[in-house]
RNA sequence: CGCGGGAUGGAGCAGCCAGGUAGCUCGUCAGGCUCAUAACCUGAAGGUCGUAGGUUCAAAUCCUACUCCCGCAACCA
């Protein structure tokens, strides 16, 4: 089956963030665990490299747009190969595939009157190449200083006549037509629609105002709103009205996509509304709506992270410092799906140390050790079983049980939690068994091959179950159990209890985890 | 009365939708073990579940009011 799913693109006027860092991990495990599962997956993401902030930073720095937005891009796509993501396609809005995908939309839209030009009166403020609302007020109710001339100017600008969609997107948000998870963001939007009803969406931009932008193919004095250009990647990219031999996918056989994951600070008014209006007036009917998948936000010390209070958290850094897998791992675990959560380095090590470390990449060590050091390597047929036996494969077969249940609704944070599980589970089971003492006793080897191999058996469910989080960490604990052609292209619905065979020879055990050691004068 | 989220032992969270001895992780303390990455295992201390009412045989859980914290929005990135 075609799953197809889509990180919101990042807008290429900085470096990238945590919160980038997350939604995009976030995906790529998303991505990964569908493949698992056999699914036939298209992971998209990209950058949106168009609009005003972008041409304005670029002016600052004496550069051109496109030199500026590039030098960004590059930076993003760093990371991203840094982090171990595994994308399938790569959207930036300066593609020319990209372009001619809005621009045919804009003209049929148009033909079809689904556009119109109109002129808009506001205070504009020179210095910041803007329109003032009243939030940029202050408490005297006047523009401060900060915004230097303000005048009151009238402009005419092409709109998308958004409200005569929001009736329809009313009823098909309310009938689930249009899904968002977490369910509880659906109050938002039915509450946006409110807001919006009956105001239309302007769409372009003068250029003596804007340049930076995909111009309208029918009025060249324009350029196109950057969220109606940034929202079209999710289908320009997959192939919808693309040019005779183009290279992109097949766009009827990965629409609608499974899931757009985006955060909450732009699911209203953008992805809950701008866009699936915009795909109604293309002629998109209710059930090929996406799925929003909406994400809450990492924020630093209870506040929002922001590049003014200085608390932005560089993911590259964070990488460098604690590995990959630490950070990814971090980035999934300690975040309820759909809510907001605290960032905080100290917890990112006491997860690694403690989860990664102490329990799972110490019972695979102390696993590997002792089948080393008791069993030659070696994991000899045997008949033994007893309560304790079945009890561990009891919780095996629990704790992958809710590992898929939630990783079906999203839910990371508690599908590693449930793996976790199991794993406490055999680090137990080890104390009650006490192999060590099996191996001192000749007629206890039948019960000590049987002992090693629940443990061992486990570690390989274990790095199946951590590819998609720690794809990197997993292979090394599957190569330390010599498991490779045995698990390479294993189904998630093939693992059964009884991956390794009778006789299988393991590796030589190596910390898969060390223990991040807690720097003193670390600020 | 703009909208939403949150308030649970020292810290971070689950439980609330479908009421019935308050659970998890970390930390602390005391034991145990020695195969292992000074790891692992067992046990203990620690909470009148934001406040005040209400419904009920019974409320963290349902209802009402209030307090505090966070975010979003309040006509164009």
């Amino acid at each position: 089956m075609p799953y197809f799913i889509t990180t919101a693109i990042d807008y290429a006027n900085g470096a990238p963030h945590i919160g980038h860092a997350y939604e995009k991990v976030l995906g790529d495990v998303i991505s990964r665990y569908q493949r698992l599962k056999g699914e036939d997956v298209y992971f998209l993401t990209g950058v949106d490299q168009h609009g005003q902030k972008v041409q304005q930073t670029a002016e600052k720095e004496g550069i051109h747009p496109a030199t500026f937005s590039k030098k960004n891009t590059k930076k993003f796509l760093k990371l991203w190969e840094k982090l171990g993501l595994q994308y399938d396609g790569w959207a930036e809005t300066t593609d020319e595939r990209h372009k001619a995908c809005v621009q045919k939309i804009l003209t049929k839209l148009e033909a079809e009157g689904q556009l119109y030009k109109k002129a808009y009166k506001g205070f504009y403020s020179v210095r910041q190449e803007q329109f003032l609302t009243d939030k940029e007020k202050n408490e005297q109710g006047e523009f401060g200083s900060e915004w230097g001339e303000v005048v009151e100017i009238e402009e005419e600008n092409w709109y998308f006549k958004l409200s005569e969609h929001t009736d329809w997107l009313r009823q098909t948000v309310e009938n689930n037509d249009l899904e968002i998870t977490p369910a509880f963001r659906k109050a938002d939007v039915l509450n946006a629609l409110d807001r919006t009803s009956g105001t239309d969406l302007c769409i372009s931009r003068p250029k003596e105002r804007l340049r930076w932008g995909i111009e309208l193919p029918f009025d060249p004095d324009y350029v196109t709103y950057v969220w109606f250009d940034a929202l079209i990647n999710y289908i320009s990219f997959a192939g919808y009205e693309k040019a005779e031999g183009s290279d992109l996918p097949d766009f009827d056989y990965w629409w609608p996509a499974n899931a757009h994951i985006i955060g909450k600070d732009i699911l209203v008014p953008p992805h809950a509304i701008y866009w699936p209006c915009m795909l109604h007036a293309m002629g998109f009917s209710e059930k090929q709506m996406p799925t929003l998948l909406v994400h809450g936000w990492w924020n630093i010390r209870g506040e929002k992270m922001s590049k003014s209070i200085g608390n932005v958290v560089d993911p590259d850094e964070l990488a460098d410092r604690f590995g990959v897998d630490a950070l990814r791992y971090y980035l999934v675990r300690d975040i309820p799906m759909g809510k907001d959560s605290d960032f905080d380095v100290e917890r990112l090590i006491m997860l690694f140390n403690t989860e990664l470390a102490n329990d799972l990449g110490n019972l695979l060590n102390r696993s590997l050790n002792m089948t080393k050091r008791f069993l030659d390597a070696r994991l000899p047929e045997t008949s033994y079983d007893d309560e304790e036996s079945q009890k561990l494969r009891k919780s095996f077969t629990e704790s992958v049980h809710a590992y898929q249940e939630s990783m079906e609704l999203y839910d990371v944070a508690k599908a590693l939690a449930a793996l976790n599980n199991h794993i406490s589970f055999c680090n137990g089971y080890l104390e009650r068994q006490r192999p060590w003492e099996l191996a001192k006793d000749e007629s206890q080897q039948d019960r000590l091959a049987a002992v090693m191999y629940h443990v061992v058996e486990s570690c390989a469910h274990a790095a199946i179950l951590l590819s998609p989080i720690v794809p990197s960490a997993s292979a090394k604990i599957i190569q330390q159990l010599q498991a490779e052609e045995l698990t390479s292209h294993l189904k998630l619905s093939d693992c059964q209890w009884g991956i390794l065979p009778t006789g299988h020879q393991t590796g030589k055990p190596k910390p898969v985890f060390p223990r991040i050691e807690i720097e003193k004068n670390e600020d």
